[in-house]
DNA sequence: GTCTATATATCGATAGAC
DNA sequence: GTCTATCGATATATAGAC
């Protein structure tokens, strides 16, 4: 999985061949730009865990020091990829949502596009998912995942009526749900393949219809629902 | 969380006060299990990804060569991290389970100690769900992972009788909405503070439970679940 | 805005003595 | 089983020239 897809339409003129020694791709003016499309290739490549600047800087054909007049330093960088993943991630879910107008049916189909924009950009995926960035210092990071938060909350309390209880811990469960079978698929549990993409969507659609049929079960009083011995 | 705690009882041996320079604590003869306690420690303080070999040989007072005596290298000491991590993850979950008798209040049960074994134990969580480790290379990491997962498929088999695909389906999404809350309750969804984890595992074991009354959603018919325009 | 050069660090892993 | 010593890589980040 995870190969090369070429940046993402963020990279891009041709010129001439004639690249120092190791470069092959150039920048014009916006290197900025350049960086973000490098980082998710490298991230796709190799893991969050494994991204660094230097080879960023390395396969752009810039001085490792160039990145730093853009980004104070790699969280800033990795600060911007997670926007950037919040946006395609937006513009990808919300027009299949859109589809639908039943709410349960949005909802599954949510879950279906959250799966499939796993698959389809794992790199992003793992950027959001994963990597523990300070939200205190990149606001802009809540700000690029507030319309999905939004989509995510009108279905639930269409679907919930006056429970707001309910709503949120509905919403909550389908996130979860969904997420889970994301990680699930990244981690080869569902098999390799176009297949256990579609399987691991199918699944994580028909799971959001059983939480919405079951939902009544949210509100439950607790102290039933699992025995607690000896919490600590 | 995950403050100092002291080695944990896998380290001993006062000895006299005449450490080199830097150490502090000693070893006998079991540097390998201080070593995975250590790394365990760790791991809580800074991430599995800052995790180094070096830090933990010089936190337990040791050459840096030293636990390559007993490991190849550092991924083959963080599969026993992983499989320490499932030993222990089964010694919680199992008993809470059988303090159960109907099989959707175990898989609440299951849910509710999930959440919490991340919460109590979240080094050792992360490094089971956030390594990738080649599972090819250390197969006694699924041997360690085998009970938890044949405690769930009996659950899940009991609660769908004959229908197998229902079952599977039941299985994935009961533990992909575990997992999925305590993610989030990991990243500080719910909040600070042991309310945060109450909270999280008692939404997790009514989701459970929202999803064991609506699985007969689990057997729809995929193309009715959600549209699909344009996969690519 | 980018480059050269460099300071500073930390790490994984090995060789060989004891 | 552990230590000393060390090699070789790689990283982040800065200073100053152009």
């Amino acid at each position: 999985m995870t190969e090369a897809q070429g940046a993402p339409s963020l990279n891009a003129m041709p010129r001439s061949g004639t690249s120092p020694a190791q470069g092959r791709r150039y920048h014009h003016g916006d290197l900025r730009a350049a960086l973000v499309g490098t980082a998710v290739e490298l991230i796709g490549e190799r893991g969050v865990r494994n991204f660094s600047m230097a080879e960023a800087s390395r396969r752009l054909g810039v001085a490792v020091s160039a990145p730093y007049a853009h980004f104070a330093d790699r969280d800033a960088l990795l600060a911007a990829v997670t926007v950037h993943a919040f946006e395609t991630f937006a513009g990808e879910l919300l027009p299949r949502m859109d589809a639908h107008q039943d709410p349960a049916a949005r909802l599954a189909a949510m879950a279906h596009g959250y799966i499939r924009f796993a698959a389809s950009h794992p790199a992003l995926f793992e950027v959001v998912y994963q990597v523990g960035l300070d939200k205190g210092r990149f606001p802009e990071i809540a700000a690029a995942e507030q319309p999905i938060n939004d989509a995510f909350a009108a279905c639930v309390t269409a679907l919930s009526d006056g429970h707001q209880t309910e709503a949120d811990d509905l919403a909550t469960a389908v996130e979860a749900t969904a997420k889970g079978h994301a990680m699930f698929l990244l981690d080869g549990d569902f098999g390799p393949g176009p297949a256990a993409v579609d399987e691991a969507a199918d699944r994580a659609a028909r799971a959001t219809l059983a939480l919405i049929e079951g939902r009544q079960a949210l509100r439950r009083s607790v102290p039933e629902v699992a025995a607690r011995p000896d919490p600590a």
